[in-house]
DNA sequence: GGTTGCTCTGAGAACCTTCTGAACGGAGGG
DNA sequence: CCCTCCGTTCAGAAGGTTCTCAGAGCAACC
């Protein structure tokens, strides 16, 4: 049977969850990327600084660590080396500002890890730990970076996105919508949770740019087509088909009774 | 033989009841909402500030939390952190006036709990409720967000209604009236109980909103067909259908594949 | 340095929703 | 049978929501 969350990418293939580690010295940050993970369905551990992060990379034995690059106490290089000598297959995802990016980070996440600049989007994070997850085997099977809703089709590595096989080019922003649509077909996503998720923390403009977005997108996917992006009015917008009965088995959404 | 309850959302899959705190300085919500919920077969404590939030939170280990945001002695935000500690794992509703939502609420939520802004509906409360229990993988089994009565189907999530396989638009008032009716199929519901479920709790309009939503209900729903929105003169409404005796054994209407 | 593309803001129009008031019609009691 | 009450429906005002356009600011790239 088939699990509510269209795809538990964060949990193993035999539906055990994944464990994480979060650290970063900002409370705010592990609160809000740890809720998100629960709720993706992984086991959280949040930690303040290095020396804490070390210690839970011992007893908690995470597969796979979100790591803040500058922590109060220790330097994020010395964290990252402890960890792996803790748990040599660990899957490292980390936190950096922008400036303070290419010279080291690119070295190290040469060894498959990844990293993401702050400020960051929720969906950036999870699809960055979805992907480092996938690719050392820890989650699923291969093949599993495609998303797919009706004749709409997203390679999440390639980042190419189709609809009825024709190519469609998107930004990034609307990329980013379009993803947190299609990973939560048919059901309907508010403004609010779109903006939260898709937007980056620090975002601090009003709902309306949700709107404009979607409006963007419809012009790309849905032109002269049958729409598969509906408003609902004083709620949100949802991904769906047009006409069939609910309880039609949509590619993409859930069987209709198991 | 069934419970009165046709649809016990609000209990585990085994029978056993969730376990909600109710957190507001006002009285009369704390009652409210404390009977509505015991209605659904929660197991229900209030507390009217922070400090016995928190304390509640470590006895009566909830499973759900109804949170104000504004309290009297302790910041919200505070009272999220200590209930967590406490229980990781428990979903929380936020309660917030209107305005008060970009700050803080916003980033919290995107985590995977969810709010409501004041003034809200009870029907309003008890289906975000539903929501994040059964989205936290708390009370059933995929597939529950769909109700049905006789050939008439509401898929929660999408908030798609169809009646005969036939897709019926409605607004948001009209949508929630329906799914009182259906939460509550063959029980005849009185226009200020109806009142008081649908509309936000400050609405101080009459009962002739009811009758009138009615009517747009029936147009959309029972137009041309075996109507299934029935008038009790004097007392109500009712779901029910027009044939068969009273005694049928058809409570909730069976689902379609079930 | 110029070009290009992306992101966001603001304003306006079009649309939908909600609610009020009033007219109409049937049910049921006397 | 008539009268009264209750319920239904229509029409319209008021308000809110959403879509779209145009343009400014910014960054990346040539």
């Amino acid at each position: 049977m088939r699990d509510l969350t269209p795809l538990p990418a964060l949990n193993r293939p035999d539906g055990s969850p994944v464990r994480v580690l979060v650290v970063d010295d900002e409370r705010d940050l592990t609160d809000v990327l740890g809720a998100a993970l629960r709720s993706e369905g992984c086991e959280v551990r949040t930690a303040a600084d290095g020396s804490s992060a070390l210690e839970a990379g011992g007893a908690f034995r995470p597969d796979a660590v979100v790591l803040d690059w500058m922590l109060p106490d220790i330097d994020g290089l010395a964290v990252l080396r402890g960890l792996r000598e803790r748990s040599p297959g660990v899957c490292v995802l980390f936190l950096t500002a922008r400036d303070a990016v290419e010279d080291r980070i690119a070295g190290i996440t040469a060894g498959g890890d990844d990293y993401v600049t702050k400020p960051f989007s929720l969906e950036e994070v999870l699809a960055r730990l979805r992907g480092l997850l996938r690719r050392s085997g820890m989650t699923h099977a291969p093949g599993d970076h495609r998303l797919a809703f009706a004749d709409l089709v997203m390679d999440e590595e390639a980042r190419e996105v189709s609809r009825g096989g024709e190519i469609v080019e998107l930004s990034r922003t609307e990329f980013e919508l379009l993803r947190y649509l299609m990973r939560n077909p048919r059901r309907v996503l508010s403004k609010d949770q779109i903006l939260q998720r898709v937007w980056s923390y620090d975002f601090g403009g009003r709902a309306h740019v949700v709107e404009l977005y979607v409006s963007y997108l419809r012009k790309k996917i849905d032109a002269g087509r049958s729409p598969l992006i509906h408003t609902v009015r004083g709620v949100g917008y949802v991904l769906k088909q047009d006409r069939g009965p609910a309880s039609e088995p949509a590619p993409g959404g859930e069987p209709p009774c198991g």
